[in-house]
Order: C-alpha cells, then structure tokens, then sequence
RNA sequence: GGGCGAUUAGCUCAGAGGUAGAGCACUACCUUGACACGGUAGGGGUCACUGGUUCGAUUCCAGUAUCGCCCA
C-alpha cells in the first residue's frame, strides 16, 4: 500500500521553518514520489511529440564515479527540460553485464576458495555470476536513483535480459548470413590476464622504458657471403626471435642488397630462414635488419602475407613458450626473453643493448602486455557498416555537438579494422554457433563446420539437413565482446526485433545521445553500424558530446590513481541538486572537460559548496514569500492586471520573460551551463537582490492601511508568486527535487500534482520592456553611487541622511524621482530631491558629501560628519578615471582615419563618451576645489 | 609523425573587432523582520609570445612556446 505522500517541510508552520535549507530529507521524498507515482513511466500510445534517449548503460560491477554524476546530470536536466516541453519523453535506463569484469570478480573470488572456472564448470560458474549479479548488480542503479534520475524504472534493461540476448542472437544471426560476421585465423590481441582475445579498441598503447637487444643470425654458408659471416638484427621482444621465419631488409638498402635471397640460420633451432626484401623496413631503425616473426608481431604478420611466409607460434595463450621454443619450452614470456638474451651471450651472438622507450600495447582490463597471437575468432567485417555510417554522416547523420567531434568520428570510420567479437568467457552472450563435430571425429578443428542459428533446435536441424541425421553439435564456448549488445542498446531496448513493439513504434529512432569522447568509437560507432545494418536508420538524432571531469589538479580520475571523488559523499554534504548545478554551471562550451576543486582532507568543494548556497538562497526566497504571501496560495495562479504593476513589477516580469526565452533556447540547443548561469544571476541577482527589496515596503503596508495599499499589497503577492513560481519551473531541469519542494510550497499543489510533469512557462511577450530595463539598470546604478558614498566617507548604516541628486539627463531625473521612496528604502535616506543643475544652484551649492558617475552627482548634505580624506581621495580617483578616458578618447577622434573609416555610429558613441567624461571630470574638479 | 583542444583576475572559467566579465577566494563595514550557506561596498588582469590584416586586435589570420587529449 503507497502511503500517502507525506507533505512537504513548508506544511509546517512558516515561522518555524529552517532558516537553511536541508536536501537531504527532501531529495528522497521526492525521489520515492516520483518512483511511486510513475512519473517517468510513459504512454507510447500518448499523443504529441516524443523525445527519447537511452542512457549509457553503466557496467554492473561499477559504483558511482563522477563522470556517471555528470553524464546523468546533463542527461536528466535535457530530459527534464524535454518533459516540461511537453513531449511525451522516455528515458531509458539499464546496465550492460561486463563479460570480462564480472569474470574477474569471480575468478578472483574463487581463487581465494582455491577453485578455478574449470574445475567449478561452465554451468556451476553462471549460476554464480547470476547470483553475484542479484546481490550486487543493483547498487550501481540505486547509486544512479540518488541522482534524481527521471528515468523509467520500469523500462530498466540489462543487455542479458532474455529479451536483449535474443535481440543480440538474432543480430548475430542476420550479420552472419549477409557475410558480415566470418570465422577465422588471424593475429588477434591476446590478453594472458583474463584468458581472452580482446579487440583493438581494448588495447591501450603504453610507452615504456625497454631496451633494444642487438644480436647476430650467422649466414648459413659458414664460408661468409660478401665478406659477411652474419646478419645483426635489433629487437625489442628477443623471445619472439623463436618463432622467426625471416630476416626482412630494404630493397633500397646498399649493405645488404646482395644477401637477398640468401639464407641465415636461427640460433638454438638451426632453422634456416630466408633474407627478404621487404620495402617496408626502415633502414634507419637498428641495424636495418628486422627479424620477421609473423605469429606475434603485427607488422611481421604483413610482411608473412606480402612474402607467403610461414606463421610459427611459440607463445601460448597463458603467455608462455610452447614446444615450438625449443630448449626453451615451458618458460613465461618475460622469463624466456631473459632467457634467450643469456643463451645469445653465451654463444657470443650478443653485440649490444641500447635503453630504448618504446610503445608497449597493454590490455585495458588485464593491464598487462596484450601478445598477438594466431588464433581462430569471429570477426565482424566493418567496412560496409562503415560506409553506410559514412554516407549517412554526410546527410549530416548524427549531428555531433560540439560538432568536431563528428570528425573524430567519421576518420575513425574510415579504414579501420575488422572487429574481434569472440572472447574466451563464460559471462555473456554465448556466441551462437554450433559446430558438426560428427564430421571432425568428435573434435573443434579449425576445419569443422559449423552452423549459426537463433537456439539449438534451429542448428540441429540445419545440421541434419547438410550433414545428415546421425550429426552431433556442439555450441561454441565462447561468447561475445560485450560491446556488441551495447551496440544493439537503442532498439534492443525498445523492443527490436519486433519492429512493431509499441515502445519501438513510438521512440525509435531516439532523438539524443549523451555521452563522453571516451568512448566514441568504443559505443556511439558501434551503434550507429549495427543500427544502419539492423534498422537502416541513424539511431539517435544528436550526438551530445562531454568532457571528462577532471580533479583539483587537472588529472583524469581512475581508479589506480585513486584520485577519484566520491560524487556520494558530496551529496551527502551537500545535496543532489547542488552538484549537479555545480556540475553544470561549470560546463561552457560543450565537449570542454570540467575541473571541480576539491579538498581530500575535508571531503569539501568550493564549487558544490557555492551551488548549496545558491539552493539555500531559493529556499530563504521562498520563505520571503510565504510569510508575506499571507495564508493564500491562490495568487500564484491568479492573472496579472497589467494596469495595477508598479515599475518595479513591469521590470521583474520584463527580466522574468527575457529569462525564460534565452533559458528556453539555450536548454534545446545543449547549453545547459549558460541557461544555468542565466538562472542563478536572474534568482540572485534581479530577484532577491533587487525586487524582493523593492516590494518589502508593499508587502507590508503597516496597520490600517488604505484600499489602495491593500490592492498594491495584493499586486506585488501577485507578481512575487508568479515570478517565483515560474522560475521553480525554469530551474526545475537543473535542480529537481529543490524546485519540486518550493513549486508546491509557493502554489500550495497537491502533493499528487508533480512539478515535474507541469509545463514550460509561457513568456509573455508583452511583458518585455527594454527601455524601463534600462532605465532599472540607471537606477541600481545611482542607488549603488549612493551606497557607494556612505561607505567611503564612513557613515554609519543607521545614520538616515537625505540625499540630492544632480543630473541634467531628463530621462534618469524623471526615473529617480519616480523612484525615490524605493531609494530611500535602498540607501537608507530620509528624503531625496532630484535638482537640475541649470535651475537648482542654490541648492546644489550646499557642501557635503558628493560623488559623481558620468553625468550624475550625489550629493548628501551631511557636512562635518564625514571623512574628508577618504572622500578627497574617492574623487581624484573618479578624476584620474575620467582623465584618463578623455585622453584616450580625444586621441581616437583626433584620427582622421578613425572618424573616416569607423562607423558612424561608433564614432557618434565615441564623441558622446567623450563629453560624458569630460562632464564628469568637471564635476569632480569642481567638487574636488569646494572640498578645501 | 598526423589531428584536435587549451593558454584571460590568486583559483575555476565566460566573453566579444570599439577602454575586459562571472563565481569562488581576498579586504572593510554590517547579526537590518527571508537568507551570515547572508547583506553592502571595495581591491585585483600588458587577455602566453611574435608578426600580419585593420582607423582600431585581447578578439580575425600566420607562426612560436607551454600544457593536455586522440590516432598511427
């Protein structure tokens, strides 16, 4: 039974409620609403525009990190922004199963029970993967809940899910039969560590410090050749010297251009091997002479094709020497280099050592040496997925923003390798072929058929039908790199292959991907290829692309530096909302990484810190609000009567409007850090900065006040509750639960009605007004001069003064003396004339306390009370700024080619800054000269 | 080696062909009936360097340097 929604902090009595706001009590209030009330569970049978986006998958073993933090920041403030658009929005969640890290975890843990994966078997280790997956799959999915994710929980998948495995056999099974998956034996990327083959892309190159061996392969006629006895290669991987099967020089090289053909003998195999030709060879590396060994090196295995060269392994899969290593046999890999380097000395074939940095490849997940080794796999062919990408790339599908990153992306397509799916695991998606060993004696050769098909049945029966009914199958043990059902995760998810699945029908293709660089080609490639090939579709429209968040020293965050931060235990200090804004007002251009400062010793940041703030500050707002609001809710829906604003009111909602248009378009454009920005400064600065100042007086007409004052009163509750209303909207992507609290503290909601399913402000239009925008701006300004003045000259803030002001700008003396009340409020004045200088003389004359800003004088008659000094030095300061302006100023106009060539406009501009300085110098001498 | 990005206040970063901005930090004053997680005021920058285009360059162009990333 749901309990019924407990109400929020503000149902408490107002003048009880907290002076600082405390998320961590509201944040899972809301959290549980939203998850109870299915608030993120869509209709795809709903009506209107959709917007759907599927989250990367974390991989199940992982705990929170800071770039899940942003990337579900970002995700859910689109998300978010998209819902109260009014779209009919799905976001989905789920995890990916990990083949080689769950792997690791297991094996890990069976080797401390003093088990293996062989001796458990195949079934026995899955029934303990699945329940190491039940127990600890899900905290990563309730680490992601803490964020506020307004994600379907009910949609949650996992790419092992029975529907996604079938998703992923089926995909296997078409890509087979159109040619684009193939079995075979190539040099492939072994990892020793976890056991398996990996793919290019799990290969990181290191550069590490080794050393480069230089030794001599005698020329097989002992009597010499050209005078040589010998031919000295230089090696970074001696061991591999075993498996060598020629030595490859320059066909342009001089020195050894007449031992072409010629044959050496391998030390310790006596092993006759030829000298090739080989264009390739850089002449200038080592001796110019490279030992080619075709089974472990790459380059080498080019050359064996270029050459038909034999390929000899003597490296084995749990990365030691085989028999094909002769006396060296049985070694490991490293013991073995050590090993032949002795044997070599000893026969005196030996010549040198060099220290030699070069670049290693190291398996991403083993983080040992990858050995390239032969070995029988399943390959996908990319090169017609590739085009098809490519060409859809062109069309301008999909759009990468920032877009440089859709470079990155179509150069990686372009000429790039096949693609290693088959791993020798046993957690994952089992790869589904079957091999007819009836026709191999019962055994796996590389020379037994086999079938590929959707279950069991589907290859017996294909078996039977080619082999006969007397045929034994045997499904292959490996399974799939888990990248390949990640690359079916936008329509596997959906529904696919059931292209008529409602969810399919409605969100497919999906309209935005957010993800990191790091794992473009990784993810956002492979999706797109298995999509073109699946789908014929794209399958997302955007492409938005962030940065890495970065540590207080610029570092990446990883897990052997172990200079992550913990995203937890900032939201414990400080709240979910106030990261995540911190988190995106950091963000500027996209795809830029992010740095965010951090104090290890305290577990603080500066950053989140500010943003908690800038929360408490929303809160304290609102708690303005409701204890002037009186006991009503009602006025936050009630409609403007545009002919009882005061100027204050027509300037908030001129700012309210002109907010909600750039915050709009900045949301639906992807750049949410300056909608961020936008918001902060209209909360803090216009709103509680100024408007809420400017209407404490109405709010509060004192005792028995006028109709007029009642009505006034009511006005400014009116727009006050609009205005913050709104706003709780606006900020709503950004900071969720905050905004869901406030919004029903301010409209006094039901608790079943949910901010976040409300829809996006309309702007009015009507409401924008420049020009009083602008003569606000003059105002703050003159009341900033004011304020300005008495802190210089050192009055105390209860002593009330009155003020003069002195301008002949008919624009801001008609804007000040509407406002005086408000500047007497502001500046703490007792009373405030505004004097033209022309008709006013005897007045301005008084002395006192004086300030000049362009063409506007200060003046408070408070003489004798004042630090003269500190005011003296206040006005030759203005003077030396004013002085200064003018001398650059005089010197622009006195170019004639400035007054030819620039603009009219900036010349007029120019001219009139011109003589508003040179006012404002004249005013400060003058004012400088009454001081003595 | 190829490509991309960065270089602006003490820190983190915006910005734009016409005299440089924000947040944080800093200084002074202020417990004022929303908020000290606050208010008010203030100090602080040869916009990496060198050339070029331009009446004018921190902004555009070229090069240099330093740092970072990706690919080979």
């Amino acid at each position: 039974m749901t309990e019924p929604l407990k109400s929020a902090d503000f149902s408490k009595a107002v003048d009880a409620l907290p002076t600082t706001y405390d998320p961590a009590g509201t944040e899972q209030r809301w959290q549980q609403a939203w998850e109870k009330m299915a608030a993120f569970h869509p209709d795809p049978h709903a009506s209107g525009d959709t917007f759907s986006l599927v989250i990367p998958p974390p991989n199940v073993t992982g705990s929170l990190h800071m770039g899940h933090a942003f990337n579900t920041a970002l995700i859910d403030t689109i998300v978010r922004f998209q819902r109260l658009q009014g779209k009919n929005v799905l976001c989905l969640p789920g995890t990916d199963h990990a083949s080689i890290a769950v792997q690791t975890i297991l094996e890990k843990q069976l080797k401390e029970e003093g088990l293996n994966r062989d001796e458990l078997g195949r079934e026995a280790f899955l029934e303990r993967a699945w329940s190491w997956k039940s127990e600890s799959g899900g905290r990563i999915v309730d680490q992601l809940r803490r964020l506020g994710y307004s994600v379907d929980w009910q949609r949650q998948r996992f790419t092992l899910d029975t529907h996604l495995s079938e998703a992923v056999s089926e995909a296997f099974v078409r890509l087979h039969e159109k040619g684009l998956i193939y079995r075979g034996e190539y040099l492939v990327n072994w990892c020793p560590a976890s056991g398996s083959a990996v793919s290019d892309l799990e290969v990181e190159m290191k550069e590490v410090d080794g050393h480069l061996w230089h030794f001599k392969y005698p020329l097989k006629s002992n009597s010499g050749i050209h005078g040589l006895t010998h031919l000295e290669v230089a090696t970074t991987r001696p061991e591999t010297m075993l498996g060598d099967v020629a030595v490859a020089v320059n066909p342009l090289d001089v020195r050894y251009s007449q031992l072409i053909g010629e044959f050496v003998t391998l030390p310790f195999l006596d092993r006759d091997i030829p000298v090739i030709a080989d264009e390739h060879v850089d002449q200038d590396f080592g001796t110019g002479c490279v030992k080619v060994t075709p089974a472990h090196d790459p380059n080498d295995f080019a050359i064996g094709q270029r050459h038909g060269l034999p390929q000899i392994t003597v490296i084995n899969k749990k990365g030691k020497m085989n028999h094909e290593a002769g006396p060296f046999e049985g070694l490991d890999r490293f013991d073995a280099r050590k090993a032949v380097i002795e044997a070599l000395d000893k026969k005196g074939l030996l010549v040198k050592v060099e220290n030699h940095r070069h670049s290693v490849p190291y398996s991403d997940r083993g983080k040992v040496p990858v050995e390239p080794l032969l070995s029988t796999q399943w390959f996908v062919r990319m090169e017609p997925m590739a085009a098809r990408c490519r060409e859809q790339f062109l069309k301008g599908e999909p759009r990468f923003v920032p877009e440089r990153w859709g470079k990155v992306y179509r150069d990686w397509l372009t000429d790039l390798r096949d693609w290693c799916i088959s791993r020798q695991l046993w957690w994952g998606h089992r790869i589904p072929a079957w091999f007819v060993i009836s026709e191999t004696h019962g055994e796996v050769t590389d020379a037994t058929p086999y079938v590929v098909a959707r279950s069991e049945e589907e290859a017996r029966s294909q078996a039977i039908s080619k082999f006969g009914q007397a045929v034994k199958i045997q499904q292959d043990e490996d399974v799939l790199d888990t990248w390949f059902s990640s690359g079916l995760w936008p329509f596997s998810t959906l529904g696919w292959p059931d292209e008529t699945s409602p969810d399919f029908e409605c969100w497919y293709p999906t309209s935005t991907l957010v993800t990191g660089f790091d794992i473009i080609f990784f993810w956002v490639a492979r999706m797109t290829m298995m999509a073109t090939a699946f789908t014929e579709r794209i399958p997302f429209a955007d492409v938005y692309i962030h940065g890495l968040v970065r540590d207080e020293q610029n570092r990446k965050m990883s897990k052997s530096v172990g200079n992550g931060i913990d995203p937890l235990l900032l939201i414990d200090r400080y709240g979910t909302d106030a990261l995540r804004f911190a988190l995106i007002r950091e963000v500027a251009g996209a795809g830029q990484d992010i740095r965010l400062d951090y104090n290890r010793k305290k577990d603080t940041s500066q950053t989140v810190e500010a943003s908690r703030n800038f929360a408490n500050k929303l809160w304290n707002a609102t708690r303005f609000a409701l204890i002037n609001l009186g006991n009503s809710r009602a006025e936050a829906f009630a409609n403007i009567d545009y002919s009882t604003l005061q100027l204050a009111d027509k300037w908030i909602l001129s700012r309210l409007t002109r907010v909600n248009r750039e915050t709009a378009q900045r949301y639906k454009a992807y750049g949410l850090g300056e909608a961020a920005k936008a918001l902060y400064e209209f909360a803090w600065n216009d709103l509680c900065d100024w408007y809420l100042e400017l209407i404490k007086r109405r709010l509060n007409p004192g005792d028995n006040p006028a109709p007029s004052a009642l009505l006034d009163q009511q006005t400014a509750r009116t727009v006050l509750a609009k205005v913050l209303t709104e706003l709780f909207v606006m900020m709503h992507p950004l900071m969720p639960h905050l905004t869901e609290e406030l919004w029903h503290a301010i409209t006094g909601a039901s608790n079943q009605t949910l901010l976040a399913l409300q829809s996006w402000p309309q702007a009015n239009e009507q409401y924008l007004n420049s020009s009083l925008e602008e003569s606000f701006s003059e105002l703050f300004s003159s009341i900033r001069l004011v304020r300005n003045l008495r802190a210089v000259a050192g009055l105390k803030p209860s002593q009330s003064v009155p003020v003069r002001f002195i301008t002949s700008k008919q624009n801001l003396a008609v804007t000040l003396k509407k406002a005086t009340a408000d500047i007497q409020a502001l500046t703490r004045t007792n009373s405030v004339e505004v004097l033209d200088p022309k008709t006013s003389a005897s007045k301005i004359a008084i002395k006192g306390l004086v300030g000049v800003s362009g063409e506007l004088e200060v003046l408070l008659p408070v003489e004798g009370l004042v630090d003269i000094d500190a005011l003296r030095s206040r006005l030759e300061k203005d003077l030396a700024k004013a002085e200064k302006e003018i001398a650059d100023l005089s010197k622009r106009l006195a170019n004639s080619n400035f007054a030819e060539k620039a603009p009219a406009d900036v010349v007029a501009e120019s001219r009139e800054k011109l003589s508003d300085a040179e006012s404002q110098a004249a005013l400060a001498r003058k004012r400088l000269s009454d001081l003595h």
